[in-house]
DNA sequence: GCTAAAAACCGATTGCATGTCGGTTTTTTG
DNA sequence: CAAAAAACCGACATGCAATCGGTTTTTAGC
């Protein structure tokens, strides 16, 4: 899975009003960043090849929104970015956590202890059946 | 930070042996998946130029070595994506490390939460003076 | 030192993905 | 049914990795 810039916004973007249509993202982005209702639309049926968006038709036009959790997609793209690398050893994935969590204070710490216990929860359901 | 797939083997190979100069990195992928010995060349330099492989003259030829370890490359990459994505809020590294916890064993959550505890501890270190 | 071989370097080409739009086709709506 | 809106198609620009031929530079042996 490969995003460009736009891509991204775009995404960010509708993780934010659940929902829209070209014109609507177009009018978002048109301040701040300018260029054509065309570039929006065809980034929008780009994330919608890559199945990152759905679309309806709702009235006249599509309504576009996200097809993924934001922190699922983050996640993909962690796992293609350290999957390339890891083949087996999972273990990296861990390591390059501990890269990260420098960055980290005490509230996410925090958040990331309570995750880890779900996933342990999850394991030993798992152990039961 | 971009990196293609024969770059990122590279990388996993000088991990491995440590040091190597073009020719033994060539032999190495030539058998597995053929190309040139110049391919591997560029492909050292531009890593070269990207600061990931360091290099000295050794008799005739430079022997690379890597500049990063694995894990604080990964994580690096992993920033990257993260943070087109995240501007400010972090909380989103952490959902995203939620997504990505799915797939780990006890083992590797029981490093996770030592590698918790030891950032809990710089922290502390940091309040205190 | 000088020359032949090895290595490094340069530059061109290809392939792929995103960004960008103009223009055409299709759909919608009054 | 015609005008307007939206969707779609295709082309071009850009950027980066992969690839390699060919030239320059460096090294080593005589």
């Amino acid at each position: 899975m490969q995003l460009g810039e736009l891509e991204k916004q775009v995404l960010e973007y509708l993780w934010k009003t659940q929902s829209a249509d070209a014109k609507e993202v177009y009018s978002y982005f048109e301040k701040n960043r300018g260029g054509s209702l065309n570039t929006i639309q065809s980034t929008l049926e780009r994330l919608f090849k890559k199945e990152l968006l759905g679309r309806v038709k709702h009235g006249h036009a599509y309504q576009y929104y996200p097809k993924v959790a934001r922190h699922d997609l983050i996640g993909q793209l962690i796992k293609t970015v350290t999957h390339d690398f890891v083949t087996e050893d999972e273990n990296s994935v861990v390591a390059a956590f501990s890269s990260i969590s420098s960055g980290l204070d005490e509230k996410q710490l925090d958040k990331l202890e309570a995750m880890i216990e779900q996933q342990r929860q999850k394991l030993q359901k798992t152990i039961e059946r």
